[in-house]
RNA sequence: GGCACCGUCGCCAAGUGGUAAGGCCCGGGUCUGCAAAAUCCGUAUUCGGCGGUUCGAAUCCGCCCGGUGCCUCCA
């Protein structure tokens, strides 16, 4: 079955058709490198991440290009607060993207290509502009677009023109022959990064660099253009007039990119996350108390296309679930070992369907719900299991690890995952998990002479501290609650 | 004000014409030295409200109520 995508430009759900058979390429605007990536991000880019990793499971040899934008006006700002130079800190800024976007597991881009990078082709681009007739450079050294020469300015963000004018701004100093042209290049002012070009030093306006890079790296059209939903207007407008305009002929928007996405906002206390509410977190502040993996698994419970609340009571669920997930599947590896792999379940197609289908991974996570309880009613049943059964519980792992790979979650070793997230649970509790081993090795003993009391008074110790145990034959392991 | 989106069980959340997935919580059972974990059973005649279309609507249309976002930097 097709894959069926909500298309922003369309305005409703379609099936997804790339230029070429079994090609897709895929450009995802990425971050302003001035902060610590948030929430957000993490949001907006796990969210891409599973169509990445959904496109390539379906077979698409897919070529997925993701910036860096290190030229900006928060950028600048930012290094003159802190006298620093503005490519050192976007740079240290980007690689702390990266190590975030790895802690949630998000596959690195084909080609990561920053603006600094690409000045050349930024030029080129407007003198292209200038040259179709869709830009003019009024002399103060700015070049801006002609937005009104684009007749399908507003088809994308499905507004019109007057409502637009009555928004639009005009800076001190901007030479714009109408409000609603927005500049692609800036003349230079004082302290700040500078490149030559026929116009005079300056540097590029905000949305002139993505299509530079996208026709760089990926040429026209592309298939599909990713991004917040907050980039609709006037981020992906900007770069859809600019983009076709430049290609001369046709000015459809089709001409730029084929299909349009945009993922939904996080909120905090269902009001958006910003500085200016002060209800901002970073992943990394995140990711100290939360293993990165349940981050990723909290944020595929909602549809990509709605909003959803942040919360750490929700966050928590999120890290309960996904350790029951790793639990399940730490059993049926250990009670399957060897066996041959059972019968197929179509598991894993079913999966794929509820991918195909605008990527639902919510509805995945129901889907996966019964495999997961079977099994381990399967492992923890008392007594033998056939050689059908322990196949069983081998297949079911094998399904499992596959669904994990569509998602991005269940792809370590239980034995390293389960410890990994109890440990940072631990310290977010103030736990000693040294302290906790030694109750557990004393209530061993008790246990073994049958001493009850001293047992279960541990055990209410531990339970004190916040920790669970569990007997088992292979043991006592523990959990925070 | 304009444009868009959303309102499904106490909480989270799928479902866009065929008669309400899943998770958490809660109650009961099994298992257990007792627990925990696991598992089983139960838990929305109902989808913000009111009308309409239809054999049939949470799903389509209209109005109303409530919420959010964009229109300015933003994932």
């Amino acid at each position: 079955m097709a894959i069926q995508l909500y298309d922003t430009l369309a305005g409703r759900k379609r099936t997804f058709e790339p230029l070429e058979a079994g090609k897709v390429r895929l450009y995802v605007c990425g971050p302003t490198v001035y902060d610590y990536a948030h929430l957000g991000h993490a949001r907006c880019y796990v969210v891409w991440d599973v169509v990445l990793r959904h496109l390539r499971a379906r077979g698409y040899e897919v070529k997925y290009v993701r910036n860096f934008t290190d030229v900006d006006d928060k950028i600048i700002r930012r290094a003159n607060e802190r006298g620093e130079d503005p490519a050192a800190l976007a740079a240290r800024f980007a690689d702390a993207f990266d190590e975030d976007m790895d802690a949630l597991r998000c596959l690195r881009p084909d080609v990561a290509p920053r603006v600094t990078g690409h000045l050349p082709e930024i030029v080129a681009l407007i003198e292209r502009l200038v040259a179709n007739g869709f830009a003019y450079a009024p002399g103060n050294g700015d070049v801006y677009f002609a937005v009104r020469k684009f007749p399908e300015y507003t088809r994308l963000s499905k507004r019109n023109l007057d409502d637009l004018v009555a928004g639009a701004r005009v800076e001190p100093g901007e030479a714009k022959h109408d409000p609603l042209d927005f500049a692609l290049w800036k003349a230079a002012k004082a302290g700040e990064p500078r490149w030559p070009s026929p116009w005079g030093e300056g540097r590029p306006g905000w949305h002139i660099e993505c299509s530079a890079m996208t026709l760089a790296h990926l040429g026209a059209p592309i298939d599909i253009h990713a991004g917040g939903k907050d980039l609709v207007f006037p981020h992906h407008t900007n770069e859809i007039a600019q983009s076709v305009a430049a290609q001369g002929g046709g000015l459809e928007a089709e001409r730029y990119a084929r299909h349009w996405m945009h993922n939904g906002f996080v909120q905090i206390d269902d009001q958006k996350m910003s500085k200016s509410l002060g209800n901002f977190f970073t992943v990394r502040e995140v990711l100290k108390k939360a293993d990165g993996e349940a981050l990723r698994f909290f944020l595929l419970g909602t549809h990509y296309r709605n909003d959803f609340n942040f919360s750490d009571t929700v966050l928590g669920e999120a890290e309960k679930r996904l350790v029951y997930l790793y639990e399940t599947l730490e059993k049926a590896d250990r009670v399957g070992a060897g066996a041959a792999l059972g019968p197929a379940t179509g598991l894993v197609e079913q999966v794929r369907a509820a991918l195909d289908d605008d990527f639902n991974t919510a509805a995945v996570l129901g889907i996966v719900s019964e495999a997961f309880t079977a099994a381990n009613a399967l492992a923890d049943r008392k007594g033998k299991r056939s050689p059908e059964e322990k196949g069983k519980l081998a297949r079911f792992a094998a399904e499992a690890r596959e669904v994990g790979a569509a998602l991005g979650i269940l792809q370590r070793p239980a034995g390293e995952a389960l410890p990994s997230i109890r440990d940072r649970a631990a310290g977010r509790r103030g736990i000693d998990p040294a302290a906790v081993e030694a109750r557990l090795a004393a209530r061993a003993e008790a246990r073994k002479a049958k001493d009850f009391a001293r047992s279960d008074a541990l055990r209410d110790e531990l339970a004190a501290m916040g920790v669970a145990i569990m007997d088992g034959p292979a043991g006592t392991t523990w959990k925070v609650e």
